[in-house]
Parts: structure tokens; C-alpha cells; sequence
DNA sequence: GACCCTAGCTAAACCGGTTTATCTCCGGCT
DNA sequence: AGCCGGAGATAAACCGGTTTAGCTAGGGTC
């Protein structure tokens, strides 16, 4: 009835806890007759160890955490984290602990609280921050982590990140090549570290080039491109930061009367259904392999592996129906 | 540095470890002046019970376990169980550990796992099947479970469930209070109970209703789409079983020349920004609170609450530019 | 005064593993 | 023969809690 734990085994096979957690882990100490027999034994009654017990004795958690700071309801139509979640699921053996808050601080203790209690072995760290505090944190807690998306170096700790500044370059070089003068951009949370790369990039490859602040809310997106068109020398080209906003602005444009991509050149940062559907030119990234890498890293550090850097594939341009010749002046 | 534990606590206090776990959890065997003293010894120390620890002791694990069968890649994609998830986490104080995994064989095994490794408290179950062999495997391991959206009553288990008959009802009075006569729908996976469910309803609201088998993937919709147009007398309007394939059916139309909602009327089970953004109408429902509401509803299962079955609120059909009154014959 | 009961606390067992100290036995070396 | 070393196993401690058995002091009852 109940699960055999290893006191049966030990009984069953006739020899000590001791012995039979040595022969169950492969470790030196038991005879090759006894391993056998105690795998036999272990094998035949269906045992299965009991990960709390063994986390209790400082060995692993057998998951790992991850917290995102989201006022709950926006999360559903953010695909770009699901993915992501689907990709590192793929590379982990070991169960995922998610949990969504609704403040930095909350996430903070959260983490605190994971790693106190044993109950993860690593975790992932996604929106990192301008000067993110948890750089600092999770080294000084001894805490393994992965900073996912978060380009450049962090401090100890690992990252894995794809090249924003390469890719907005690219997007910019794109609308250059098609004679797009005045570019604009409508801009993610300003508080995020690649919201800021991605502005750095877009401000030396575009001259005066405008920037309206958004929240990948679809309301946003609308609003701040209402407030492009609206202006005396509109321009012939816009940047979204992602692809609810772009779909949003593609709306708005067409409420107004202004024909894309004839009038208006439209590109949106991630790929997505939504994108390809609404044939929306598209910076597009496999985010689930970006997941996966992100795992097989966590997993090295967690194994012990100095944290290392790894550049993700650069996003590629998908370019659709959105995007074309400037219009003559 | 360590966190403390319950010893240091005890020492601090001046107390045994058995006295301070009485006063921590509110049992009587200790004097009041006692439990206030310890209760300021933990805050001052910061002191964080530990789950791991306490899960030993046969307590709880302060977490509930969601297993989904996908191929992970697909996932991405389906808002649907991102908006459950963030709407389960609103309402639960635990962490939900989250396994994504190929096969039904594999979900089972994961969910003894994870009971026999006290490692969850409850389980989720999702998509449910016709003939669900969860069903009984949970009642036997004691596990405590709640079946989330397969509608009716699951032997011992708690449900929460919409009701997909009569929303399928009202889909398809709506479409014929517009004059529709020959309605096709284009449906899930066979395999799972609510698909069964709508097929039904359909099948005894609609004479000579055409049925088409869809796995929601776009690529299933365009097919599907194709295949109802091709027809000698093709239908006048087509209810989908998610957004994805109707807006995917909504693109082989447009590609046709078959004018919607004038030669087509088109509605999508499941709203979104997708259906938001084709102007789709569509069988809205609020996902997020059917999350907070199974969450609710396992919390109560979990806290030994005899297994009740919880209807959600009706799905409600928005109206949007993809229906409209059937062609003149 | 003897007896019992109870509140308040402690010591110790227990949960299911891992890890360390210890013990025994056997073979090889000088 | 005497000594050493290592392999193979065990008992026991430990992780951080919960829970139970037992002890003590004080008060009430007859």
C-alpha cells in the first residue's frame, strides 16, 4: 500500500540503510553482488526515494524556480514566456516552480525563501533590471542562477542573451535600405535592461529618430501610434517592441487612413501567430531553443560548471507585407 | 549567514525545539507568555520554517502539481493555459510545479511521483479524456485532485467546469436567428471529453451539420477550411474550436474570395487578441478567473472539503464583424 | 496528608534519506 | 608471526521539522 522507502529495501534485501543508499547512487562502498541485489530488490517493491527527504540532508531539490513580476492578468498574452517556459522544460529533467507575483520585492524574498527552504536548486532570472539587485544577490546567497535575456555580462553570474544591439541595427539597416528617413520607435518598459540596449542601438543608427514609451499592453501601442501620426512630419517607419503593440499600431494606422506599407513601414520585435497572421514584418528569434539554452546552462551551473556567458543565435528578420519602399517625399 | 532553524530558535528562546514548534503553529502545550517570547525570537531571527523539513515530518509541501501533455513546441501558443496558469496562481498562496511532458503514460507516472515524493499537496487535471484513467488512479492515491474543465461529475473527484453544451447551443442559435442553415464546425481532438461535448450539442442543435476534425493547430484550420469550401454546397457559417484555426479559416477565405460575413459567417470558440484583432466573433470566457476559480475550489479539496463540482460562468458569444446574416440562397 | 488531575514543558522518537565513524575480515608484506 | 591496509559492511549521527511519551509542579478533592 504505502511506498516502500528505503528502510524496506534495506530489510528486504538484508542489509543496512546505509549500504542500500550507496548501491542505489552508485558510490564506492558496497560489494557488485550487493548492488545488484539491492537494485533487484529496489526494482521488483517500486521504490522511488523521496526527493524532500534528500533534499532535507543538503543533497538536491530536484527543481528549479522561476518568478515572474507580472500583474497577473497580462500575463496570459505574453506567448513569448510560455514559449520560453516550453523550451527550458525540454532540456530539464527536473521539475520547473513557477510562480507569478506582482512586485520586485515580493520576487526578492521570494527567491530567498526558494533557496532557504531547499526547495529549489537553481533559479532563472528574466526581465533583469537596469541595476538589477539581484546581480548581487544571488552569489552572495550561494543561490545557482541563469540571467536569461539579459544581454552582456552580469557580475557571477551566468547569462544567456541574444544580441539586441546587433538586431536593432539590423531592423534600422532594413528600413534604411528601403529609403526610411524618419524612423520612430515605440519602446518597451524603460526600466528594462534590453529596453535600453535597444534604444542605444536604435539611437546611433537613427538620426532625430523619435521614441514613444509603451508597455506591450495592445493599448499602448495604439495610443503611441496615435500620437506618431498625429505629429506634423509623421514618420514612414515604426519599430515596435513587441508584437501586441505592432498589431495594435497596424490598427490604428489603418483607422487612420494610412496605408501600409505604402505610407507606413511597420516592423515588430518577436515573431508570433499574431504576427504572421496580420503579415506584420517581424524580428523573429526561436524562443523556444533560447528557453532550452537557457536550461542547459542553468543545469551547468547547478552541476558546478563556472558560470559562462552564451549568445544566443541572432534574431532574424522575417519581413512580410508590412514593410516596403519609403513613400516619395 | 545560514538561515536559522528551529533549534536556534529554541536556544535563543530558551526553550526545547517541541516547545517552539507548539507555539509557531498556534497548538496549545504552551503558556502564552512563552509563545510570545518565542514568536519575537523567530521574527527577530528571520526565521523560515522549512517546507522541505516539514513535508518529512508527513505535512504539507506547500505546493500543487499542473502536468501538461503537449508537444512542447505547441504549447507557445495556447494562451489558454498561460491565462489559467497566472489565474490559478492569483488564488493560491503555494507554488505550482509545472511539468510539460509527452505522452499520458508520462503524466501519470509524473503525478505518482510527485505524491509518493510528498513533493505537491494536489493536483490539477486538464484535458480531460473521454474514458480518463486519472479519474480513478487519484481517488486510490488519495491525491487530492480537482478536474478542470472536463465538464459534469468525475466519480470522487471536484470539477470545475464550463458548461460546453449549452454554449455550443447558444453559438449555434445565434448563427441561425442570422438565417444560417448550413453550419459545419471545425472540432478538437476527438479524444478529449469536451470535444465530445460540443459534437453532441452540435450534432442535436444543427440537421446534417458537417463535422471536420481539427488538433488546433493553424495549419488544421486552413485544411479544415479548405475542405468545408471545396464542397458542392459549401456551409454559410463555420464555429471553430479555437482561435487559432478560425483565424487561420478566416485567411483560406479571404484567400478564396469568400467574403466574410457575407458569404461566411465565422466564430471562434475561445476569445484573444487574435480573435480581438480579425474582428472575429467569438465565445468569450474569462479564463483567468476559471484558474483562481479551479484554485479555489483544489485549496478547499486539499484543506479536506468534500469533493464538490463547480460550473463556471456561462461563455459568452462577442459579436464581432465575422458573423453576420446568412447570403440570400 | 494522600491522591489525582492538568497545564507546561522537555526529551526522545520519527519522517527518509545521506554521510561519517567504526568494526571486521582477509590478504600481502617484511 | 606480526603488522598494515583496504574492501565491505554496519551503526549512528545528522538534516529540520512534528509528534508523542514522560516528567514536574501546583491546585483541588476527599
Amino acid at each position: 500500500m504505502k511506498r516502500p522507502t528505503i528502510k524496506d529495501i534495506a530489510a528486504a534485501a538484508g542489509v543496512s540503510k546505509g549500504a542500500v543508499s550507496l548501491a542505489l547512487n552508485g558510490r564506492s562502498g558496497v560489494s557488485e553482488s550487493t548492488r545488484s541485489r539491492v537494485l533487484e530488490v529496489a526494482s521488483v517493491l517500486g521504490y522511488r526515494p523521496s526527493v524532500t527527504a534528500r533534499a532535507l540532508s543538503s543533497a538536491s531539490a530536484d527543481a528549479v524556480g522561476l518568478v515572474l513580476v507580472r500583474p497577473p492578468r497580462a500575463l496570459g498574452d505574453e506567448a513569448f514566456f510560455f514559449q520560453l517556459i516550453a523550451g527550458m522544460q525540454s532540456e530539464m529533467s527536473c521539475a520547473l516552480l513557477l510562480q507569478v507575483v506582482s512586485s520586485r520585492e515580493e520576487e526578492i524574498a521570494l527567491y530567498q525563501r526558494w533557496w532557504a527552504e531547499h526547495r529549489v536548486d537553481g533559479v532563472f532570472l528574466v526581465d533583469l533590471l537596469v541595476a538589477d539587485p539581484r546581480v548581487e544577490l544571488m552569489p552572495s546567497l550561494g543561490l545557482p542562477a541563469v540571467v536569461v535575456g539579459g544581454a552582456g555580462h552580469h557580475g557571477a553570474l551566468a547569462s544567456v542573451w541574444a544580441d539586441d544591439y546587433a538586431a536593432m541595427t539590423s531592423v534600422v539597416e532594413h528600413l534604411k535600405a528601403l529609403g526610411h528617413w524618419r524612423i520612430a520607435r515605440v519602446a518597451g518598459l524603460a526600466s528594462l535592461l534590453h529596453t535600453v540596449r535597444r534604444d542605444s542601438a536604435f539611437a546611433s543608427s537613427v538620426v532625430d529618430g523619435v521614441v514613444v514609451a509603451g508597455d506591450y499592453t495592445a493599448e499602448s501601442g495604439a495610443r503611441a501610434t496615435r500620437e506618431l501620426l498625429g505629429m506634423a512630419e509623421p514618420p514612414t517607419a515604426i519599430v515596435y517592441d513587441n508584437d501586441v503593440m505592432a498589431v495594435a499600431g497596424a490598427e490604428v494606422a489603418a483607422d487612420l487612413g494610412v496605408a501600409v506599407p505604402s505610407e507606413l513601414s511597420i516592423v515588430a520585435w518577436d515573431d508570433s501567430v499574431l504576427c504572421q497572421h496580420g503579415r506584420l514584418t517581424a524580428l523573429s528569434r526561436d524562443t523556444f531553443a533560447f528557453g532550452a539554452r537557457a536550461a542547459r546552462a542553468l543545469v551547468a551551473v547547478i552541476g558546478g560548471a563556472s558560470p559562462t556567458d552564451v549568445e544566443d543565435v541572432l534574431p532574424e528578420l522575417v519581413v512580410r507585407g508590412s514593410s516596403g519602399p519609403a513613400p516619395a517625399e
